[in-house]
DNA sequence: CCGGCGAAATGGTATATACAACTTAATACA
DNA sequence: TGTATTAAGTTGTATATACCATTTCGCCGG
């Protein structure tokens, strides 16, 4: 068989894959389709037959690609009907916690957010700890109140790592979130999570306007990029009026 | 070649599970010597080229088998050293919380239980809701503290569906816990989470060695099985000395 | 005793083939 | 027009083969 049958053309040549394997280039062909919008969700994406033609690779080789994207729920299979984008799951675990900008939106309602303070700083030992750099090195440090239609939803105190963000000082934190910064330059890896409930002090109370000594759920949220512990957040929620939920299913 | 050139007992066929594929009966054949401790933590399985000689299946065919395991966790691979079982991973998510016995256990201290009530009663419109049973019907109702070293770390407080554990009021929950006689009576199929953080009222407070008003970390937790609401509990920890932690590999 | 080298073992990837199971749409028939 | 049948299209599973990449370990020579 002619593997470049239909034209020599290979759409699997996206951008410096070069030292990818063909499953992981089938792999990433189909996750920027779908993260691009080109095949948007519970859409039919190309049978296997057409993949083979399209891309040149053998049935089997695409046939275990999408069965992977399968089994991490990226794409629906049906014997029979086709493969289809799965829907994105929501609010599947708080592991995944979208961020609150999307969450604010995705509820009808209008988010803002008050920048309180954004510097870099010399990292104390604890703060060296949380992001597993050296103490001494320069950090950056924002802290942030989100407001969903004014009122006051979630205190954000985050150390970032400035090998791993270099521009975060430069961004515009009332129009773009530190999340959606901090995504674009690398992929996520790895993400911890410690949850506590704590006391407002008067500081969060004033920001929450609550009163102090009212229950407050602290998330503290570390991620892990390109190898390093990217950032380190503070995630103040006032625990009355909010809570974190999140539903998966069960394997073995 | 012969499948069965070894012999002719073939040992993929452990109880009723003639429907399955012969990959689902590999995938089953390695679970259920993992979980019979056959295979400890990790130890080294027999190489792809020893399960064809003893399962008779095609190399690909246990290879596929074998990475599906690895990609979910249950199995380490690696490339020219061999396949080993995963450690299980204690605090990965803590949606995958263990049973409270056996983190307790695990950290090396004693773990008792003082049972505060036992009960069936008629569901009102609440737990009814919660258990999405219809509102009259009888449902179980358990109210726990589970001790480490003597310390109250938890009050249970569960509702139960008796159509899902029938035997649920006759266990002794001094030696055994709801949770692992729940287990025993279906499959774990989904998990629902919710997080709070609230105030200890005089109850709460007494019960775990609080003062009133002390944050109070509460998670709500709702499981699925055989296609019902088997179990609802609210269990609280002291929120300044406990903390709900995990970790998880991004996807995507 | 040690180091280097190579063979053997092991998993990783890709392909071609065959058939089974299921879905959908077109077709033929009453 | 409605229904049953058929055909085509699609994914699911299993196999045999080939070659690659990495690890491990024993052997041999210094």
């Amino acid at each position: 068989m002619n593997r470049h049958s239909n034209s020599d053309r290979n759409p699997l040549a996206e951008g410096g894959n070069h030292a990818l394997s063909l499953g992981q280039r089938i792999r990433q062909y189909v996750l920027s389709r779908i993260d691009s919008g080109e095949w948007p969700e519970g859409s039919r994406i190309p049978s296997e037959a057409k993949l083979v033609d399209l891309l040149g690779a053998s049935r089997m080789t695409i046939h275990i690609a999408l069965r992977d994207l399968s089994a991490e729920g990226v794409l629906l299979r049906k014997q029979g009907a086709g493969t289809f984008v799965a829907p994105r799951r929501h609010q599947s675990t708080f592991l995944e916690l979208r961020n609150i900008h999307a969450e604010i939106i995705g509820r009808g309602n209008l988010h803002t957010t008050n920048v309180l303070s954004l510097e870099s700083q010399i990292s104390d030992l604890a703060s060296a700890t949380e992001l597993n750099v050296p103490p001494g090195t320069t950090v950056f440090h924002a802290v942030l109140v989100h407001r969903e239609n004014d009122r006051p939803i979630q205190i954000e105190d985050r150390i970032v790592n400035p090998q791993f963000a270099p521009e975060f000082m430069k961004q515009d934190y009332t129009t773009t979130t530190p999340n959606e910064h901090l995504m674009e330059n690398g992929p996520l890896e790895e993400v911890e999570h410690v949850i506590q409930a704590v006391l407002a002090d008067a500081s969060n109370a004033s920001l929450l306007e609550l009163e102090v000594g009212d229950p407050v759920l602290l998330l503290r949220r570390r991620t892990w990029s390109r190898g390093m512990i990217a950032t380190s957040a503070r995630l103040y929620h006032p625990g009355m009026r909010f809570s974190l939920a999140g539903r998966m299913k069960v394997h073995r």
